[in-house]
DNA sequence: AAGCGCATTGGACGATCGTCCGATGCGCGC
DNA sequence: GCGCGCATCGGACGATCGTCCAATGCGCTT
């Protein structure tokens, strides 16, 4: 059993590594701060059960995280851990696959319960949104489109990210070390995949599944 | 007094006059079922005092609505009605310069409160948000946002809103009725107001006014 | 009357975009 | 082994973008 937490706040990792060793005193526990470093840890490791994966990190376009989570890794399990856990945000988390939906504001004693859910392959929502929170019709929209950003190749969901924030291709050619051409032929490959005819309609996809920023928020 | 009711839903602004009607029986009443038809009124009546105008309507791009009537006439108030009533999107609202907002939710009772209080120049908000949905200094950034959208001129806005939904500068142009010349000469411009350098940072930024779909969204 | 912002259009030009043809090497599963 | 997807790169080319120079008319304010 391996699990990976991705989260950039250290001291959350930290109080979800105890509570993962309390219910779970066998797992290996591995940590990321960044996007990025989720990706290479799960390169290095294909082996981890579960990801608990923090809805705003640096580089991750709100819910893009777990939308190239599973589509890079459908066998592994990616709960979200957010703050913002409204029921839209967790309704959309579920029509991209996630494994369940932990909101920071909850206790010890119910970061543990849905921790033990999760291990166990079960969905686990907050106790306030469950029963009213069903993936049902409404979500038809956002399935697709996380189909359709499910089948971009890593590579590609880069590249995608860097269009979203108006870089030129030669910028993103030398963010990612490699010749403008071949960010064109992505670019080509990721058009056809998401059925749009420019970069300011990939954009605009890749945006829709923003968050509102957590900075924004305010307790309701 | 003058007050247009601005929603694309025809019975709900039936209501809304009806209550209208009822706290101001002087109050003439105009309606408009998009954000264009609710222009082209505001540009035939300019002694408008108020407009109630709805969060999602078409062609609104969420915020964008509020941001260009705040930039066009600034000196007619707007209050926000709307079923996505959580404090996050309130406080935007507020931020980009709304005189109220008012939840489709409200009973009838509260909606006429609610009304008096933004004819009588206050601002009015949701109960079970005030108090906590100060405007404050983690607004800076939506603030200047609107700042800088709301320099922009009527035409402006409208080239950026379909450069926001990734048309070629010949189809703006084929939609506004002008020539491809004129649409780069007003995209000039926005670039240069907004401090962005392309087009796809400029249709981010728009973007960045919308608020989650109201289809999805459930109970909480 | 003069000034200013807005909207419109023109020519020209370099930069950028996106696609057409093609190629190589790598890893993975049948 | 072989196919397949992925990632990389190349030339060429037309389409599109964005800016430089410029102009006209309109409405509003000073």
């Amino acid at each position: 059993m391996r699990i990976l937490l991705a989260d950039d706040h250290p001291l959350f990792r930290i109080a979800l590594a105890q509570a993962v060793r309390a219910v779970a005193p066998e797992a290996t526990i591995a940590e990321a701060g960044t996007f990025d470093d989720a990706l290479a840890d799960l390169a290095a490791h294909a082996d981890t059960d579960l990801v608990l994966l923090d809805l705003h990190m640096p580089g991750s376009h709100g819910l893009m995280a777990l939308a190239t989570l599973r589509g890079e890794y459908p066998a592994i399990a990616v709960a979200m851990i957010s703050a913002h856990d409204d029921a839209s945000t967790v309704r959309r988390a579920l029509a991209h696959g996630a494994a369940g939906f932990i909101s920071k504001r909850s206790g010890l004693d119910e970061l543990q319960t849905a921790l033990r859910a999760v291990l166990a392959a079960q969905t686990w929502l907050p106790p306030a949104l469950r029963g009213n929170v069903l993936v049902g019709e409404a979500d038809a929209e956002e399935r697709r489109l996380a189909a359709r950003l499910a089948a971009l190749s890593p590579q590609q969901m880069r590249v995608l990210g860097l269009v979203a924030d108006g870089l030129l291709n030669k910028q993103i050619a030398d963010r990612l070390g490699v010749q403008e051409r071949t960010v064109k032929a992505h670019l080509t490959a990721i058009f056809e995949r998401l059925d749009v005819r420019n970069r300011t309609q990939a954009g605009v996809l890749l945006r829709s599944l923003e968050v509102a920023d957590p900075a924004l928020r305010v307790e309701g």
